[in-house]
DNA sequence: CTCCAAAGGGCAAACGATTGCGTAGAGCGT
DNA sequence: ACGCTCTACGCAATCGTTTGCCCTTTGGAG
């Protein structure tokens, strides 16, 4: 049973269930490992080989159904094919189609993913970065993530405007974003406009927030603080902002619109207004962020700023595989920028014209 | 340079920044990495190896930060701690809740996983397949997804009634969900109920008619042909719902309340509805499938029959892990069933006295 | 006839961890 | 003094690929 030291080429007999490995078809052939292996994977070594030998060798591969190992071959390359990661979980909106267009463009790159949530807790977002290292991957997507300790790995990051050297961060042109909001409510005669800002922990909120001060500057319009309400707790859903919004309806300030977070936040808003006995849109006006899949179907359909999601996730994609394969043709950009675009649907029209939106 | 051939424990003098491995270790302690590797992973051959020799090895390894490389492990030991995920899309609804019960509880158990996302095309249902294998995966999770070819690995399914030697899969109690559904519309009065079905493809749709029907025959109920409208095509939002309500008002044949398959295509029956100027639920009542996020935030508030998709999610991970780990301990169920619940919201009301659902 | 290069591959050392054996010394009983 | 059993480890094969270097043979140039 043990193998002779020399003469045959040795692969225990297998069976005909298990994969077949290079040993398999060097057996099979009598050729050796290293020579299938060169002519397989298309190596310049494989110039002196001729050509009858080589469709014989792909032949057999196919033959047999040779596959090869993915581990030994990451091992033996010190590539895995595989990218982490990072969402804050993998709710309804905004998460869902970044992480389509990022599934889109690796798989089509040939890389696989590792998905994490950390749920926004900072322990486990570094946790997590260990874990992705710990696993071999090539590189790391973050989205809506702050990483603390640099990761030693290629990364791009959507929509993380913190400082990390060497990393690409994804990001919305929000100042056109807030311009466009805040220009479309007062441009229909809006004026007392309330705001609900997102979460402390979310990335985003900072770098909207200056961007709407400056488009309401512009416009010539002074933010009220009393009309300015912030999303707690680290749910997920349209709950945060519905208490939100109930916040600001307790404050007593007349508003006759509403410029929410995001449109998961949105929604939430538009319960409470209802349940306020507020219409939407006659009597508050209401817009969203981001344009995620349901927003067309709410009842009204919902007016938001629409981020190109599913893009940014490809370009995020495509970035952190050009980073992997040729670190040095590409340096690495600081961010790369896309745009807003409205979309007016019914949830904004012109402001009632004497009618306290608080009754 | 070379490694003298006896002597030295020779680890390459290693930079600071990389990853310790045994052989450094082992080069550090003066102990062989088999000694070390048995105590690492506390092996009962590490028995022998005297408390303060242990408490040595554990120490460097803390020190030099050692972090043990899963490729050579998965090559060496035959399981990559990776389970290949199968699902339709990762958007908006049910494929998001199981998928957050499905990652709390793989990585809860150590494993990790790769999600692929196969648009209901089948050739791509085959390719995932065969290139998890091929990335070495321990198992798999299939999501409404109907397997065409037993993958040769143990495998979870969710949804996915197709029969498979040794699959479990984890099922909703059908029965009892028709039953909900059609008891609380009958039981306010409805007798003219239109149904949405699902798509072909989707792997609950035939076991969820037939249980629809069992549940309308035990209430005495007449499912009039022309009140069954199918959704179509393989787009995952709202707009198959919202079309084929439109077919249903189109047949022009009256309706009082509304059985649609799921809650995102309820949401799209909801807008076609109040397109037609009906009202919900004063002039037809919706009740949904699922219980997604959002059903509670609509407008109004979807009554629907709740899936406990995290806990399916859970489930699969965790029978997967077990089928995995201990393969002849639990003999494979045929099947898990969980049981759905009725959540009335806001969009169920008794039918109008006398009025007709379509003008 | 000699020399050289190219053609056509093979050998064996990596990659890093796991694991079946093996074994040197210590202690102990007789 | 001998054998025996532990203790405390070490050796080396193995998982499957990749890759630097080496070895033959053949053909042509000089």
């Amino acid at each position: 049973m043990t193998s002779t030291k020399t003469g045959d080429r040795s692969g225990k007999s297998r069976q005909p269930g298990a994969p077949a490995s290079l040993a398999t078809l060097s057996q099979h052939l009598g050729l050796s490992v290293a020579a299938i292996s060169r002519v397989l994977n298309r190596t310049p070594a494989a110039k002196s080989i001729p050509k009858a030998t080589q469709d014989r060798i792909f032949a057999a591969a196919a033959e047999l159904n040779y596959r090869p190992n993915v581990l030994a071959r990451g091992l033996r390359r010190g590539r895995s094919m595989t990218v982490g990661v990072l969402v804050p979980e993998v709710a309804e909106g905004y998460t869902t189609l970044v992480l389509t267009g990022i599934e889109q463009g690796l798989l089509q790159a040939g890389y696989f993913y590792f998905l994490i949530s950390h749920h926004h807790r900072e322990e486990l977002i570094d946790r997590s970065q260990t874990m992705l290292v710990d696993r071999s991957v090539d590189g790391m997507i973050a989205v809506d993530t702050p990483l603390r300790h640099h990761p030693h790995l290629p990364t791009i990051t959507v929509s993380c405007p913190d400082e990390h050297e060497g990393i690409t961060n994804i990001v919305l042109n929000h100042r056109r974003a807030a311009e466009l909001a805040i220009d479309h409510l007062v441009g229909m005669g809006h004026r007392e406009i309330a705001m609900i800002k997102g979460q402390s922990f979310s990335s985003d909120t900072d770098s909207r927030w200056q961007a709407i001060r400056h488009a309401a500057a512009r416009a010539h319009l002074v933010l009220e603080p009393k009309l300015v309400a912030q999303l707690e707790g680290d749910a997920p859903g349209h709950e945060p902002g519905y208490f939100a919004t109930q916040r600001l309806l307790a404050s007593n300030t007349r508003f006759t619109a509403l410029f929410a977070f995001n449109d998961v936040s949105a929604i939430g808003a538009v319960r409470a207004l209802r349940e306020a006995g507020l219409r939407v849109p006659q009597d508050v006006s209401v817009v969203g962020f981001d344009d995620v899949q349901s927003a067309a179907f709410q009842n009204p359909g919902l007016t938001t700023v629409r981020q190109p999601l599913r893009t940014m996730g490809m370009l995020a994609a495509e970035a952190i595989v050009q980073r992997i394969t040729a670190p040095e043709e590409h340096p690495p950009a600081k961010q790369i920028v896309v745009d807003p675009e409205l979309v007016v649907r019914e949830s904004t029209c012109p402001p009632p014209a004497k009618r306290l939106a608080r009754v």
